[in-house]
DNA sequence: CCTGCTTGTCCATAATCTTAAACACTCGAG
DNA sequence: CTCGAGTGTTTAAGATTATGGACAAGCAGG
């Protein structure tokens, strides 16, 4: 038995916060059980382990394929972002490193009079974002508007879009998309 | 039980072409416990299972990921690629549809009647390719298809393959693995 | 028709897993 | 300190799984 399966139980009932007995509650398991398996003092059925796992609630694939030696990144120092702009335009991504990201969060800056460009964006998926400094004026199909700090956007990406800086200082942008374009 | 099990496993034995007898043998188990779980007469315990899929060989991962209800692409046609390029760069995606691929390209040509042997290839990751040139004999698992020009091809190592030039002319792939075998 | 080899299934028993209950420990409140 | 409620662990007994062997069916060759 090269698997773990003991300790990933148990790395994954913590990480959820939950004790044996209650984990054990909400599999309809004995919290014995639980602690049995997380020492590995037995190897539970496969029914079993499913049943524990839907306490979680977590199917076996996800358990089975989770990779305890390298835990995802949660948090990330500003330079841990990944500056994928240029000079005018700062385009810095959120856990790039993450292999099946769902999300793509940018902090984007954008330098006085700078922009996405003339030509007007389209591609596939949603996004949506806060102004957090500055002023931007967003193009989303016909319609234009000069966005603040505080405002926001949300917005299908099929809708031809472009962004721009409308003031004479810099602005910046948290937005989030989906699925990932980077 | 949600998970059916004993299908899971007697699809996978049998498309690795293995008896209950010789899957039992290389996993070091009885041919009766292949067939109990087949039939899901029992739950097996995960060290159970671990050895009997170390037989095959194939991960626990592997196998409570194997989506049998839709069964990933292996052949796509040549309209079935996805064209990621634009005007002046063209890039045409193979198995756009599957999610976290990680590749690598290879050229690769066969002089007439030459392939990889009668022996099938069984190795760890995925690959896939496109015929760029003659005819391609590509057995994956139980089916086999003669791919021409312009088509392609995508699976998981895992199942046994194996390549042979059907025309009488060169053949030209361009395929792509991982992890890098060669 | 046999013979020999293969296949998958089934059964009694041995081995293992699961439960229920008790145990020891920690922590905070009274 | 003492109590209560929380934690994880342990153990014996009951439930389930795994084994080793027997069984019937299918197939190829003599």
């Amino acid at each position: 038995m090269s698997i773990d399966v003991g300790a990933r139980l148990r790395g994954i009932r913590t990480t959820f916060g939950l004790s044996q007995r209650e984990l054990a509650r909400r599999a309809g398991v004995t919290n014995g059980l639980i602690s049995l398996i997380e020492q590995n003092r037995v190897s539970p059925s496969v029914s079993s382990l499913k049943k524990v796992l839907d306490g979680v609630p977590m199917s076996l694939a996800e358990f089975f394929t989770l990779d305890l030696s390298a835990p995802l990144q949660t948090f990330f120092a500003r330079d841990e972002l990944v500056e994928l702009g240029n000079a005018q335009v700062s385009l810095r991504l959120v856990a790039a490193q993450r292999s099946a990201r769902q999300l793509t969060i940018l902090h984007e800056r954008y330098a006085a009079g700078a922009g996405t460009g003339d030509e007007m964006i389209v591609h596939r998926g949603e996004e949506g974002g806060v102004v957090i400094r500055g002023r931007v004026e967003l193009t989303v199909g016909g319609s234009a508007r000069v966005l603040g700090p505080g405002e926001a956007y949300y917005f299908a990406s099929q809708l031809p879009h472009r962004f721009r800086n409308a003031g004479r200082e810099p602005c910046e942008i948290i937005s989030a998309s989906t699925p990932p374009s980077f």
